[in-house]
DNA sequence: TTATTATTGTGTAAGATGTACACATTTAAA
DNA sequence: TTTAAATGTGTACATCTTACACAATAATAA
């Protein structure tokens, strides 16, 4: 998908040119880097982030996000899907990176920095294949401390994630396979925090055309039940360059 | 600006759970850190980006971002303006992380994991101050070949300044204080790829409300002379969480 | 001095998109 | 059978976007 080292194959790897970039690097201070993943979830109407406890003992009840050091030779997004894979079982997710944090003192063990991920998953799914104790889902507007800084680092994929679900349809990652549009609108106006016309925010998906009807009902309501939709991932993939903004 | 630590008061401090942190800390594998600036500037109607010869002899002749290996204890931010100091002397440029790149064969020194920067500056302003030799503002589309990955990091920074520059007024960053409504239309053009009706680009500034009518003229060109506006940082700075999406 | 050229500055109509809003229909539960 | 609660749908209005043309101005060339 992304192009990589596209040059190498015009430059020199005489072994004293190699020798030279090696011992230029050698001469670079280190650090150590950690990755820490922002999953979200969406369950009964409430967007969740699935937390564990902080396994320092300074930060002794304290939430903190699911995170691990990068190894040696590991790509961040390798190491951001090992760990999703690590904690949750779960394997294709969404995933990006978002920023870094490298606050001097962000971590009380010394200088780490740290690549923020954000990630979404369907808690149906995923479920059953939590083995971890002290893993929970938590309301996000709950949490109001974390440990490290694990709050900001929420913060920050929350206001993330608000922007970029306004771009592309990423709401799908959240939901069951098959929905009702009432959940969907229910998902948006979690995540935006802010109520939305049902009859407009149905158009508006409606011509969109990535809705596929799959003739069933929503089942055990307490009203009228609504149509069952899954979403068309083929049409979004093919047509994605259209949905704002080129990935980067 | 940013909230940082906020929940270290509440964190026990006994020596030996700083030990313990310090300890963990010191299992972890460490990699060197290096900043990646890519610098845009406009000139002639033509983006333009500031690129140094690369300083391993491996890459003789191939252009190279702007980077430096980051210092103990510097944060990434502060990485990034030092290196934009140190090479072009200016102070106050724009500014933002894009992303991590992580490939593990990404330098042939060795593992090094570099963060991009994009920074916009104003060609005009910074032209006298530049000290360093083989330090050069190329346009962006003769770059088919760079160092390392940095045409990978060139244009991942392109693709996230055109969309940046949708939702955010920054061509202004790239202009002299005074410009004309032509020069900002070439900007915008040359930025994003497009040509655009005149008349519909200038209604659209003149409602966004951010530009002020210096009173002046263009001089020294072959023809009618247009106004000359600057921009309204005050207002933007103001309203910035209108300009679509929350900053992260 | 005049004519030519290039570019500025402006307005309007049509289309597309977003917003506000109401009523009949369907199912579950009382 | 009635009631309650949600679904499903359409229309008018406002706003934004797009397409498009002509007079005014200054520099240059004749």
């Amino acid at each position: 998908m992304t192009k990589r080292l596209t040059t190498t194959a015009f430059v020199d790897h005489a072994p004293h040119l190699i020798k030279d970039a090696v011992k230029l690097v050698a001469s670079y201070p280190t650090v150590p880097i950690t990755v820490d993943c922002v999953i979200f979830g969406f369950e009964e109407n409430e967007l969740k982030v699935l937390l564990i406890r902080s396994d320092l003992e300074m930060y002794k009840g304290f939430w903190s996000l699911l995170g691990d050091n990068v190894k040696d030779n590991e790509e961040l997004d390798s190491a951001a899907y090992r760990i999703l894979k690590e904690r949750t079982g779960m394997n294709d997710v969404y995933l990006d990176q978002v920023r870094a944090f490298s606050h001097p003192q962000r971590h009380p063990g010394g200088r780490v920095i740290t690549l923020a991920y954000c990630s979404l998953l369907n808690i149906q799914h995923h479920e059953l294949m939590i083995y971890a104790n002290e893993l929970h889902w938590h309301s996000f507007s709950s949490i109001k401390e974390m440990a490290f800084d694990h709050k900001e680092i929420l913060d920050t994929c929350y206001a993330w994630l608000q922007k970029r679900i306004q771009e592309h349809p990423l709401g799908f990652n959240l939901l069951p396979d098959k929905f009702s549009l009432r959940e969907l609108q229910n998902l948006y106006e979690a995540i935006l925090g802010v109520s939305l016309d049902r009859r407009n925010f149905r158009k508006k998906f409606a011509s969109m055309g990535l809705l596929i009807d799959v003739g069933e009902m929503e089942e055990d309501v307490p009203h009228r039940p609504g149509k069952l939709y899954k979403f068309n991932f083929e049409k979004y993939e093919k047509n994605k360059r259209k949905w704002i903004g080129i990935d980067f």
